[in-house]
DNA sequence: GTATTTTTGCAAATTACTTGCAAAAACATT
DNA sequence: AATGTTTTTGCAAGTAATTTGCAAAAATAC
């Protein structure tokens, strides 16, 4: 069932539905439209922008944020922090895994698929980025809070 | 003034001064104490912690931000969005490139030096982390703000 | 269909971070 | 070292993303 991007709207739907079960979360309309958006385009989205794809005054902010964050624990979205005071979030495809590039001036976010480092920059430099820096982070349960 | 090492810190307090000169920027006493702070311990801290460990009242919060902000921009230091709603600090030693790991649950954040991702994730599987996830972001000036 | 649990919308609160402004410190020049 | 200019600081108030309390509404369970 690894439909990345079904045609059929009604075929998002279905999924959206089966996704929620599966992560022991009730299927409503706020959380259908959210997910929904977020199978649909690619994004990353910050919450504005995702307020402003829905359908006018279909989902309050703080609905919005709720269902983010918990889509984010349930690890059915990645956040990223492209923009220092914003979080950016997208559906987490474990069949495709990728990473980010914002522009530091215009802000312009691309994905890219490589994983190796030293490819990563040899490729963005090809494509005239300059000055490259790069955060990688890693997040866990370590041992001590593993065992408690 | 630490009892424990003066000469070392001396040592520090020129260094402090040559990084700064050397990025432009006057040498002010926040901006010794501070940049003096993160290389003399490791981190990463939050504008908060950091403020606890200066001396009382040496330092506005505002003036801290305005330093890190400017630390940032001149790559003396860098940042990291470990947790979601603060930044972290660390003095950033080229010699010394290295990633965190934060745990999802007691926060506590380690530091790493590998740098190819299967093995990190092996090292830290071996250390006993569970559920790891990764963020890898980068930041860049693209062809086109290059340009203009 | 009814009862119970969960989620939503609204408005107010929170909080990391920023900013305007006058005083103080740093720097350049003599 | 004193002077004038520029930069930085401290303070207090402001900003903006995100969170939260609570009553009403929707979803799920029975």
């Amino acid at each position: 069932m690894s439909l990345l991007n079904p045609k059929k709207e009604q075929e998002r739907e279905a999924l959206c539905a089966t996704l929620l079960k599966e992560k022991g979360l009730s299927v409503t309309a706020p959380r259908k439209l959210i997910l929904g958006l977020l199978l649909k385009e690619h994004g990353p989205f910050s919450a504005e922008e995702i307020q402003k794809k829905l359908p006018k005054n279909s989902c309050d902010q703080a609905t919005i944020y709720r269902c983010l964050n918990q889509f984010v624990e349930t690890q059915l979205v990645n956040t990223s922090f492209l923009e220092k005071d914003m979080a950016h979030f997208e559906y987490n495809d474990p069949h495709h895994h990728h990473h980010h590039i914002i522009c530091k001036i215009c802000k312009k976010i691309e994905s890219f698929h490589e994983c190796l480092m030293e490819k990563i920059e040899t490729n963005l430099l090809r494509k005239g980025y300059k000055d490259i820096q790069h955060r990688l982070e890693f997040f866990a349960v370590c041992e001590t809070c593993a065992k408690g």
